[in-house]
DNA sequence: TTTATATTTGCAAACGTTTGCGAGCAATGC
DNA sequence: GCATTGCTCGCAAACGTTTGCAAATATAAA
């Protein structure tokens, strides 16, 4: 045993009074070494618990088992739903995830993406940051072809493959289910301006109001961030107007919880004064009293098909096109509206 | 350019008619080098974009910039939260970290442990699976001398840092209040039973009864997991019951959720039926309604504390003796109680 | 017996870095 | 003028693997 206490292929080898080249060969059971070696080889190295070094691999082969992943906050559970589905799938494959987290961070997110390149990641998984604007650093990858796969929050100007949930139709469906229930004042608290995913809800919003012949006012729709500050100061932004609301759509579920407390501080009862619904379909969405309407996201999936997507991309070489997926949402009704 | 598009130190080195070895001292701002070395290194690096092997460094290092973390499942909020403290840590200290999770089951623990050795992880963060009560895996750790500290859930009988919240204190503080609001029969939603944190939640439970001449009553205690539903087939059993509860301790909040829906679809009041407390502080109890008291667990406090415990551990060598730390809970009295 | 073929193994280079050691050379001190 | 010192730099080995190629031996064919 030597100091450091790793087995290596050496020292397998010279045990056994062979080469380490044919060690190696044993134990990828290569067709050139005999039984015997073999089996000599195998029992040694179950003896000694060695276990191969895997940084020596990668850099032989020039590649790693390894899979980068970032995303804007690992607590957010969307994102901790799908990575958990991206582990599934990329474990069942071989693949170790390497987690980043950029925290809304636009320079973060940066580094990240080059700190994993350091790493030799055999390819990427990312969400972007609310801030990220610029797309330079995927170009980066792009040049030195490393395969990569946004997901929900993807960036549109990139080619790239893309998993994304339906957020106009969700949103749409949401929308229309509010006109539907007879409401006439629908206000939207959306996300931040340029991020892909709440454009879309806006638009999808937008879309169900004039569809139905409803009257698009500007005054309703409140722009802010992801989360339940957002929602509570949004709604404090539509207690301004001369008119308020009927109903509320929001952009996701912590910006309804946000709006939801604020409504119940004022003393107004959901849906009765004014009805909410939100998107996610995160878990506390179930549980507040009342229960809040809300879209369902499969955020696991999406994470599982963004790995796969990924995975057959650095398994086909460079002759892959790229491909968006786009998973279907549901709308969830419950009594808040 | 070569063909793998990525640039390495040989190319810098022939470009400037220079060796390797001055490239990399350069790089390294080794006072060997003149400055006017350095300069044309460095610039050409920057055009190249040139960025170090991470692998290759790692191989000659004999140690990565990766620390590896097994959660039991990734999407559980307290891990989430946790994750995302160890990956704020570890940014800072240069560090990466891998992430696996055993999804509760012993083997693929194993497996993921043997995994991450593979990769040359520098150090590991564990919280056990419910189903690990053999510790052969991490006797192996201890073998080739990888540092490794647990949080949360941790292995009693192995000699390691560990990061804990002080679980007993907290069941104890919870199961006092209850008896100080006047509460009669307070049942126990317990979790496993081999699982240190609930071991020491039951204890502080028990103790609690115990100091203030409060009969313990073993019919009052169910024992289950540690998700809603066990919260909720839990409650169903305290039902069978003849005389019921008129307050319950969950284990944990998603536990006390699970209860909480079953209570409130046989239609009981909370707290006026009875009261309920949970163990987390998960976001979601605070908006329920009414809002749940529960335990506070500081568990993005929890992953930072084992991470910088960690590190510490890495840089010392072997001469770092294993330390624990308990960190404090603190109850947050809602209305459920 | 010789030649061809198959079987099993080892040599050596390579992957991209880092680093101990020594070489070359100019400047300094005597 | 010679030895010493200081400054830059390159050679070569090493980290643990994999793999093309050649070598060695045994077996079969002629």
């Amino acid at each position: 045993m030597k100091k450091t206490g790793l087995v290596t292929i050496k020292d397998i080898a010279k045990q056994l009074n062979i080469s380490p080249s044919t060690v190696s060969r044993a134990l990828h059971n290569h067709p050139d070494i005999s039984p015997e070696t073999k089996k000599a080889v195998n029992t040694l190295a179950k003896e000694l618990d060695y276990h191969p070094d895997s940084v020596a691999q990668s850099l032989q082969k020039r590649r790693t088992n390894l899979i980068g992943v970032i995303v804007p906050e690992i607590k957010h559970n969307f994102f901790s739903a799908a990575i958990s589905g991206i582990e599934d799938v990329a474990y069942r494959a071989g693949y170790a995830i390497i987690v980043s987290q950029s925290n809304e961070n636009y320079e973060r997110e940066v580094v990240n993406v080059r700190a994993l390149m350091s790493n030799r990641v055999a390819g990427l998984l990312i969400s972007i940051s609310q801030n990220t604007t610029d797309s330079e650093h995927f170009r980066l990858l792009e040049r030195q072809n490393t395969p990569f796969v946004f997901f929900d929050r993807v960036c549109e100007d990139v080619n790239a493959s893309k998993v994304m949930v339906d957020d106009f139709a969700g949103a749409y469906t949401a929308t229309e289910h509010l006109i539907k229930k007879g409401y006439q004042r629908i206000a939207h608290l959306a996300g931040p301006k340029y991020i892909s995913i709440s454009k879309k809800r806006l638009e999808g919003y937008k879309s169900a109001l004039k569809e139905n012949d409803m009257f698009y006012d500007e005054k309703l729709v409140v722009f802010g961030g992801m989360n339940e500050e957002d929602g509570r100061s949004g709604f404090q932004q539509l207690l301004q107007l001369e008119q308020m609301p009927d109903a509320i759509f929001a952009v996701n579920d912590p910006v309804a919880i946000g709006a939801f407390e604020k409504i119940k501080e004022h003393g107004l009862r959901i849906p009765k004064d004014i009805a909410l619904v939100g998107f996610s379909n995160n878990p506390i969405s179930a549980l507040v009293d009342p229960p809040l309407t809300t879209v369902d996201q499969p955020a696991y999936e999406v994470g599982k098909r963004a790995a796969m997507l990924l995975i057959e991309q650095i398994n086909s070489g460079d002759d892959f096109v790229p491909r968006e997926e786009v998973l279907k949402t549901k709308l969830i009704v419950r009594n808040s509206t």
